[in-house]
DNA sequence: AATAATTGTAACAATATTTGTTACATTAAT
DNA sequence: ATTAATGTAACAAATATTGTTACAATTATT
């Protein structure tokens, strides 16, 4: 079983309706166009409507579309969506019992904040519109 | 219990030691510190001892230092070390079925390789001297 | 009004990963 | 010899991800 899919399954989707924006798509379809399970796909992809990216409707001729312009939609919105972890830089949580610590976890924070600052900047620069060929 | 804490504890490690670069520390003391186990810090620390970051020695009077200056050990070496992946971005290992699929797997894949670049560097500007206050 | 098609979501199993732990061989100083 | 350390295997426990089934709610079609 692949680790953290939901990244590639929301830009390989994000990236099909970039391409066709006013065609609604239904889970079935992504499911079996992504090589997963419609279960899976609405999952995923609820988290994007929840981010305002998608719009789903219910019942018969219902499906997914983009919630706005393919050159509105970026690449820090997907990942912000998805509310995935830039680095995989966990602090403990347990409060530093020496000084030396203490400095020195406010220091690598600071440090993991501004270059994850950079890197946001970086993603909102290219939009799905540009993912495709 | 928490998800990948190795990073944390591999700065952590190497902040400390940075500030005193000659004396040496052994596996329990380092992970008294670190409020985990002695072979959960050897297992960490020997992937930076592979990656020519730190040395052992065995034995008694045995234990961890650094292996070169503290200037010269950057973010950059310790992620890479690490073998972190910077982003949680899995590419399906299947073969694409449909050329969109094809060109925008291309794509996606060269703009995170650009975007990883580019966040390489500003790792390698940052070395775990610069960790401590 | 009945039917069909779709999302939303809960529940659970299967799998993979991470961390903690015990145990023990190996190595080196005392 | 003894002591203190690393190196590593093996396994348990906790957590996260994915796949799956089931079903209620919703909406278009007939």
């Amino acid at each position: 079983m692949k680790r953290n899919s939901r990244l590639s399954l929301a830009l390989h989707t994000l990236g099909h309706m970039a391409a066709d924006p006013d065609d609604a798509q239904t889970s079935t379809e992504i499911a079996e166009h992504a090589g997963t399970n419609p279960v899976v796909v609405r999952r995923v992809l609820g988290r994007l409507r929840e981010a305002g990216l998608l719009i789903s409707e219910k019942g018969h001729a219902g499906g997914w579309k983009l919630a706005r312009a393919p050159a509105d939609i970026t690449l820090a919105d997907v990942f912000a969506a998805l509310d995935e972890q830039l680095f995989s830089y966990d602090d403990n949580t347990e409060p530093a019992h020496c000084a030396v610590e203490r400095a020195m976890r406010q220091r690598i924070s600071s440090v993991m904040t501004d270059i994850e600052r950079k890197l946001v900047d970086q993603l909102n620069s290219i939009s799905i519109d540009e993912m495709r060929n």
